[in-house]
DNA sequence: TACTATAAAGGTCAAAGAAAGTCAAACTAT
DNA sequence: ATAGTTTGACTTTCTTTGACCTTTATAGTA
């Protein structure tokens, strides 16, 4: 292990040891590990992703933090393919089929699904630059994600 | 919560507690926290808005003060204020204020709201035209509408 | 009594500071 | 040669500070 990429994610991991997630300061770690702040933002995107079941939060300014949280997605393989497959565009038809299935699958409830229907709805993305299939995609990833780690939290 | 408007935001809902509004002196807080007396407004105007269901009066001169209370209108009010508001861009700090005021008028549940937080969310709206808050609008808008709506078939 | 000066509030706005994000160039290892 | 890593310049977001402005109460004076 070499290279100081893997020795901060080595040293994020263990951290995080059991727990649920984890807030950092970039600024303090980029010092700590004596590195340019932008190599966390590496780390994360790198390490910390959703295929490696992570998925990260964060705030600026003064007071500015990063949550790194842990996901159970790779637990599931149903989770697992749709993750993927959400790293292509979806209309919305294709969407509504997703979610109706999470819904089949008790992932989401339908009042949450109506919710996230809307979200996705072609109305609400509405833009001028053709990227509704793109950020639908981005969202209902997120959702998933998010729903996840929020569903672990409870047991 | 390292960042002092947090604090003096924390504090002011606990002094508030259940009362229906409180009166301070800004410049008292301002002493009592050890900050420019204009924090205070920053605070009052990020954190005891409208969309969080506040509402701040005050007077100058001798004998000033700031009162701050909650809007405890009804909720259609409410609502319709804030469709209204959402006629403008939003950023994602106001976006959620405005879902857990939701939450705290019963629109939304808690697992509600973490799904429409989601998909608002900076990660998932990230797109190269900086339509980002602009697309929180329409999408938090759309969730309202249609929400809305679904609430009253119900009924 | 009416008027004015002064002090005691609060308001506004822009600049500075404190984080984190992005992206591309340079470097390194396979 | 290619993929993965490291760095740094520039950007965006959120917070904090300070200088200057406006409003209100009150004390002093004609």
């Amino acid at each position: 292990m070499s290279n100081i990429s893997d020795m901060i994610e080595a040293f994020l991991i263990d951290t995080l040891g059991d727990d649920e997630y984890l807030d950092i300061s970039r600024n303090d770690l980029a010092n700590y590990f004596n590195v340019a702040p932008s190599q966390i933002n590496y780390v994360l995107t790198t390490r910390f992703n959703y295929e490696r079941g992570f998925l990260t939060e964060s705030k600026r300014g003064g007071g500015g933090y990063i949550t790194i949280m842990r996901t159970d997605s790779k637990n599931s393989t149903w989770l697992t393919g749709i993750l993927d497959r959400l790293n292509q565009d979806v209309d919305y038809r294709t969407a509504c089929y997703i979610v109706d299935e999470a819904v089949s699958r008790k992932v989401f409830s339908d009042s949450q699904a109506e919710i996230i229907k809307s979200a996705i709805s072609p109305a609400a993305l509405s833009n001028p630059f053709k990227l509704e299939n793109h950020l639908r995609s981005q969202i209902l990833q997120r959702i998933l994600l998010k729903h996840n780690v929020k569903q672990r939290e409870k047991d």
